[in-house]
DNA sequence: AGCACGCCGACT
DNA sequence: GTCGGCGTGCTC
């Protein structure tokens, strides 16, 4: 008897099972067990079983296995369908999703299969989309859904970022895990999860691939693209796993609860439900300072008012420490960062790259022209809290920089101060840059909303004028279709597909593979752009380059892939990148 | 001989 | 992607 199994380990794409002779003892379709692999034990899925194998001269005969777990039969399909589909090896992928498996496990027990229910009520839809102000609370919100749904089946609750996973799990009293838990006990999360036949589990984009196991998955804010790994690789698409899932796992039922719908999802949207807030907006115009760095004198009139009214007030500020960069005011030198090149960040007590996350004490003088002022960038939240504890001695008044916002709730009926709208969706120079402000602001309307806050929103001038309107379904449509508008007439997603291409070389040396790339597609309508460097790479990491790959309008996504896959080997394939060019 | 380094091909 | 084998070249 022989099985084939996917290994979990970074393997190129092209390899995608390794056989082994099962010598004694059962396997089935799923089970995840230890073999031997070079000179290590490595952790795999039974993919196939077969009483013959075209490598049965290679194969290694096993005695008995370690079993480590059962996992459902469909995610063999799932894996290979979704490897195939991120331009990765199956081996590749499993690793990613697996993460550390712990060295000492206890293997007295035999598992169990995790079963699917079949309790999903006959007419429910198998994907639902909400638009919800008050995603968290109230009817047919998450922790609503999650609640009702637990006795359906075993409930995954998937959520961009980190700080809500802790807040979900909280308020649900059940297991949860993200990229800072700890390997054992995130891995005692998730298998956790699966013995349970109504477990209930929050995860970030880790965990998405846990919705193969699952009878029902909720996405918090699907809009966000904070659910994009577009980092490492595989780059995976936490919301493309999760649809993935549910073609391979029929009793699956899906539920996105978002605030804002997204540009790609137009026309046929759900209509969005309108933010009311009490907003008010104060266009950076030349002579509107006051004595507080970035705030105008009329917003400190406002802020006076509040406090007399014994109202908290909450500054949002996007730059941290005490300065954006280190900059001196005599010559323009800017200090950069020794590892990457980036500007570096003055943190209040050290020198900070935001990009590498590079320290170093800060410098006293300029070691350029030895001048002493190197404050000549823009105020951080550190130094923008002292110099309103100066103007407004022992108020309610606090800075905010945009991830502490984002974790912790607005008290309510508080005044709360944007010091420049520009910045809220961060800080991407790309052209999603103003998709991710109106999701932003929308996201921060809600929950002033919600609080029955005040809002002010300073910025440029077009743009504060403007973003009232982002918070009616009609407006948010008109801001859409314009959006989609100016992407069209530079081709780009969503109007057009971009494929992007990453090479681990210089740009010099690349003419092969443009000439490679031309002479396979170009006939055949494609467009090749590039190849564009990559810019502010760390010096110890090699230089990339970058290609976009427009295919003709006509092809479908399903045809691309096979086009693409033999290009795989040439770099990283991105069918649905984020940043277009780093 | 002993060791560091880099290239190349196989991994079941 | 990663590891080991093996050839090369430097040093003792």
């Amino acid at each position: 008897m022989f099985i084939s199994v996917i290994p979990a380990l970074k393997m190129p794409a092209g390899h995608d099972f390794f056989d082994y002779q099962l010598l004694d003892g059962t396997a089935h379709i799923g089970d995840l067990m230890l073999v031997p692999f070079r000179n290590r034990m490595i952790p795999a899925l039974v993919a196939k079983i077969s009483p013959t194998s075209e490598f049965a001269d290679k194969a290694i005969a096993l005695p008995k296995p370690d079993k480590i777990l059962k996992l459902p039969e469909p995610i063999v399909d799932y894996c290979l369908q979704a490897a195939h589909e991120l331009f990765v090896s199956p081996a590749t992928l499993l690793n990613a999703w697996l993460r550390i498996v712990p060295k000492r496990l206890s293997l007295t027990e035999e598992p169990h299969t995790p079963t699917y229910n079949s309790h999903r009520p006959a007419d429910a839809k198998q994907v639902e989309e909400r638009y919800l102000i008050n995603r968290y609370t109230g009817p047919n919100s998450i922790l609503d859904t999650a609640q009702q749904e637990q006795s359906n089946g075993r409930v995954l609750i998937l959520t961009p970022w980190q700080s809500r996973v802790d807040y979900l799990q909280k308020k649900l009293g059940c297991q949860g895990f993200h990229a800072q838990t700890a390997a054992g006990a995130a891995w005692k999360a998730w298998t956790g999860f699966l013995q349970e036949p109504h477990g209930m589990l929050v995860t970030t984009r880790l965990g998405a691939w846990l919705g193969i196991c699952a009878d029902v998955v909720i996405v918090d804010e699907p809009e966000n693209d904070d659910y994009k790994q577009d980092e490492l690789t595989p780059r995976y698409d936490a919301r493309l796993l999760v649809e993935l899932a549910a073609q391979n796992n029929p009793s699956l039922r899906v539920v996105s609860i978002g605030t804002t719908p997204k540009l790609s999802r137009e026309p046929n949207q759900p209509p969005s439900p309108p933010i009311e807030v009490k907003l008010k907006v104060e266009p950076l115009v030349p002579g509107s300072r006051s004595n507080v760095e970035s705030i105008t004198a009329k917003t400190i009139n406002s802020i006076t008012e509040a406090l007399e009214n014994h109202q908290p007030v909450r500054v949002l500020h996007a730059v941290g420490g005490a300065r954006g960069r280190i900059r001196c005011a005599d010559c323009g030198w800017t200090m950069a960062c020794a590892k990457c090149g980036y500007g570096m960040t003055n943190a209040t007590t050290q020198a900070l790259c935001r990009r590498c996350g590079h320290k170093e004490s800060l410098p006293l003088s300029c070691p350029q022209c030895n001048g002493s002022d190197l404050a000549k960038s823009m105020i951080g939240s550190d130094l923008l809290q002292k110099q309103l504890d100066k103007a407004f001695s022992n108020a309610d008044i606090k800075v905010l920089d945009i991830s502490e916002w984002q974790l912790q709730n607005l008290p309510p009926q508080s005044l709360v101060v944007v010091t420049n709208l520009n910045f809220i969706g961060g800080y991407t120079e790309d052209i999603r840059r103003k998709e991710r402000l109106v999701i932003a602001f929308r996201r921060l309307a809600a929950q002033a909303s919600l609080s029955k806050c005040e809002l002010i929103v300073q910025g440029p001038e077009g743009l504060v004028n403007e973003c009232p309107t982002w918070l009616t379904d009609e407006g948010l449509r008109k801001t859409w279709s314009k959006e989609l508008a100016d992407r069209k007439q530079f081709g780009y997603p969503p109007v057009r597909l971009l494929i992007k291409l990453i090479v681990m070389s210089e740009v010099d040396v690349v003419d092969p593979i443009t000439v490679q790339l031309q002479t396979a597609l170009s006939q055949t309508g494609w467009e090749i752009r590039g190849p564009y460097p990559v810019e502010n790479r760390p010096n110890t990491r090699e230089s990339r380059v970058i290609y976009h790959l427009l295919p003709p309008s006509s092809l479908k996504r399903e045809k691309i892939i096979p086009i693409l896959t033999p290009f795989s080997s040439l770099g990283i394939l991105d069918l649905d990148p984020i940043a277009f060019f780093s």
